[in-house]
DNA sequence: CTCCGTTCTGCACGTTTGTGCATAGTGCTT
DNA sequence: AAGCACTATGCACAAACGTGCAGAACGGAG
């Protein structure tokens, strides 16, 4: 963009939000016209000059955010929708409002792992930009399947991520699954792997949503084609209810001897859990027992959910609860 | 304030600033008319529920920034305004801009060492609402005189701030100046100074404005009356360009010899050096002077002046200086 | 220099938002 | 229970704002 025009954007942000003119005014300090200060003024909220943050602190937060986070110690932003919006509408507030929120948490050096599936596509749809330097996008797990190389959908998400903080890609181009564990153990070795796997011990930021066995319209992991028949009678057989980023577990959160998991191309759970921001995005009651066990397993330390799964997640439990 | 009202608040917060939701919209699902709405947000902005920062990445800064913040070490903020605007105009907009700007910085067990002036005046009038939690809100200097007590003209700044981030106030009883420095020996003595010293030396922020010893209509400390002819014929002889919270220096910053400093009840200038964040605010090019020597002695590590006096600062700078 | 495609600008209009005012509600006092 | 003081609400109007559109300005290419 010219440079004159983000230097009259970001005078007129700051005489906007931060000394209360009207654009009118602002219009004729610059000598322009008020439209142009509107565009510019949009503009400036676009290129991430302009951060809006909801700031609740802890002691006023509704006590549904409260209990959520004192059972299951995450900080957990409670995404407000009216019960008669579909999962289509839903899923689009709560992503925007999901991308918003971490938006703040993105900074320069940062690695940032991102899933992919129909959630953070949604979320990919509503990032707003944010300038940073030397930050890396890298992908958490694979992508291919047998029937096309799903590629484009995951790239899709990544190219997004990358585009609106200014960071370098980077794809992870192996299938979601392996069909044999010893493919995957000799990829590994490979050093093309190897950099993509170093990047992902190095994350700081890991971003994703959970698959549910049961939702009721499943996730791609189940009906994509990426698992064929036998692979999805061993999952029933296993107790598993859920996965994040490919890797399953059953609903305590434990994930040994799950044979899947040797075969899919995600961070084991153990690794997950050595990032220090890691958020997770729900919408959707009928993912509840896959984010269940998500908690259970401790892999999230920010979740972003919409209210009605907030809610159903501290009614349906089980365990005696304080009440008011 | 009504609990459930808050509530409401932060509803409606989300979904306008996160959602992009109109007013409209919102008042339909909270079931309430939209002026309600429309007031539910104001309330929610400045109860500091919603906070709008301005986050500019120094490669795109403005040079007239750029070259003040390389050249004196100091994180600065040039606010704009137009040259048409009177002295007082241009001093509330700085002011509001100001309180803003370091608002974000305020947090709970800050202890916020706050100085007084007609700068700092104004600025406790622009300050926006946030909840803190055991914050303290220390006076840096003595405000009476042998006039008035001056105490409500200081106390009422005190206030403001606390009542902003719901802190502490520690108001510092004693005179501006004593008239012999044995009395203020005595007084430091004293457990209820002490106390105050105490917090002083644990501050984390300091907010203060610069009095300039030539500036067109001069400081408080310079006309208030609380110097008499005699002190003023002293600090004319011995190059004093200005203070900060009463304690003064000389061009290059330094403060030794000064015997005015001896019954002043500022911090001296090492102490002050040693709080991390250390915040200036400057209006008006008829201080430069003072500014420059504040500059040059450190005092500052985040500068908030208005666009005529970073011009003026920059431009009429005639030795290649890098001081810090 | 002229042409053409692109981007920027201001206008006009419709939409969205802020606010004074009268009314309804709420809680406290007697 | 009634009265009173205070706050919250909705209405209606005015102010502020966003945006499609047509023309102006700009920036190469020939």
């Amino acid at each position: 963009m010219d440079p004159s025009r983000h230097a009259d954007a970001l005078r007129a942000a700051q005489m906007y939000y931060l000394q209360d003119l009207t654009m009118d005014a602002i219009a004729r300090e610059l000598r322009t016209s008020r439209s142009t200060v509107s565009r510019l003024l949009s503009s400036a909220r676009d290129s991430g000059l302009v951060q809006v943050q909801i700031r609740n602190p802890l002691d006023t937060a509704p006590e549904l955010e409260g209990l959520i986070r004192r059972r299951y110690g995450v900080d957990v932003h409670v995404v407000p929708v009216v019960e008669t919006l579909n999962e289509a509408e839903t899923l689009d507030r709560v992503a925007m409002q999901a991308a918003r929120t971490f938006g703040p948490l993105v900074d320069s050096n940062a690695i940032i792992g991102v899933a992919w599936g129909s959630t953070l596509s949604a979320v990919s749809r509503h990032l707003t930009r944010k300038i940073t330097h030397d930050s890396v996008i890298v992908q958490l797990n694979g992508a291919g399947n047998m029937h096309t190389t799903g590629i484009t959908y995951a790239s899709d998400i990544m190219r997004r991520f990358g585009s609106a903080y200014g960071a370098r890609v980077e794809q992870f181009p192996v299938p979601a699954f392996f069909d044999h564990a010893a493919t995957k153990t000799a990829m590994w070795n490979e050093r093309s792997v190897q950099r993509i796997l170093e990047l992902q011990a190095k994350m700081s930021i890991a971003i994703f949503g959970v698959g549910s066995v049961d939702a009721d319209y499943p996730s791609h992991v189940y009906a994509g084609g990426y698992l064929d028949e036998n692979d999805l009678k061993i999952l029933a057989g296993s107790d598993v209810v859920g996965d994040v980023a490919t890797v399953f577990f059953r609903s305590d959160g434990s994930s040994d001897g799950i044979v899947l998991n040797e075969r899919s191309t995600g961070p084991a759970l153990s690794e997950l859990r050595q990032v220090r921001r890691r958020i997770c995005v729900v919408s959707g009651v009928s993912k509840i027992n896959g984010l269940k066990g998500a908690l259970a397993a401790g892999l999230a330390t920010d979740l972003i959910l919409d209210e009605a799964t907030a809610r159903r997640l501290v009614d349906l439990e089980g365990m005696a609860t304080s009440s008011r």
